[in-house]
DNA sequence: CGCCCGATGTGCT
DNA sequence: GCACATCGGGCGT
């Protein structure tokens, strides 16, 4: 298992959304590898952009969100769901991807277990999905995804060529004002177009 | 499949 | 007190 570097993670927030489509998330459950490739990630980034929980400047909940790029932000909403982050960019300037989506592909009795009862396409279609498929919550929150130790990381899988890619809103934005509603910092991986360059 | 709505805890004004 | 980077069940099409 090879991680990717905290280099990669030092790089612009919206690079960083972009660059995971196709990388492999691995979690380790009781010494199991349980993990899937990213296939819908979104960019949130600074006190500037509305959308970002950092808009209302440094609190006890994002501050992991202000620390060294390649940590987990982990979060808790709704009164029942978790969401993973990756931090990014500079130490001091708040900004991180949300992960939305994976598409399992080690550990599939694990999910399966972990998601019982619901349709295959929606284990891990959704950031608290994926949170409740891969055991992912709160006491994550601010761990280093870069070294050996982890027992969450992201790795490098098969790249995704641009023509593969879309781009859209963010989702769930209802009160968010402009142009932050707007901004096309959401990737996802086209299901339909697997043509190469 | 789509839309609607209730669940349910916490951070922040 | 209220908004919230959501989900799943229920019911109509």
């Amino acid at each position: 298992m090879t991680c990717l570097p905290e280099s990669f993670y030092q790089q612009e927030v919206v690079l960083v959304a972009r660059q995971l489509l196709g990388m492999r998330l691995v979690r380790k459950i009781s010494g199991k590898r349980v993990a899937g490739i990213i296939v819908e990630a979104e960019a949130y980034r600074g006190e500037e952009d509305l959308a970002c929980h950092a808009h209302v400047g440094k609190t006890h909940r994002n501050a992991v969100m202000y620390g060294k790029a390649g940590r987990a932000y982990v979060y808790f909403t709704y009164g029942m769901h978790w969401m993973l982050n990756v931090v990014t960019g500079p130490e001091g300037f708040p900004a991180a991807v949300l992960i939305r989506a994976i598409r399992p592909t080690e550990g599939i009795e694990e999910i399966q277990t972990r998601r019982a009862g619901r349709p295959e396409k929606e284990w891990c279609s959704g950031p608290a999905r994926i949170c409740k498929a891969l055991d992912i919550d709160g006491s994550l929150n601010g761990s280093a995804l870069i070294d050996d130790e982890s027992s969450l990381w992201i790795e490098e899988a098969s790249p995704v060529f641009d023509n593969q890619i879309l781009t859209s809103p963010r989702i769930g934005l209802g009160n968010t004002p402009e142009p932050w509603k707007s901004k096309l910092w959401r990737f996802v991986i086209d299901r339909k177009e697997m043509k190469r360059p």
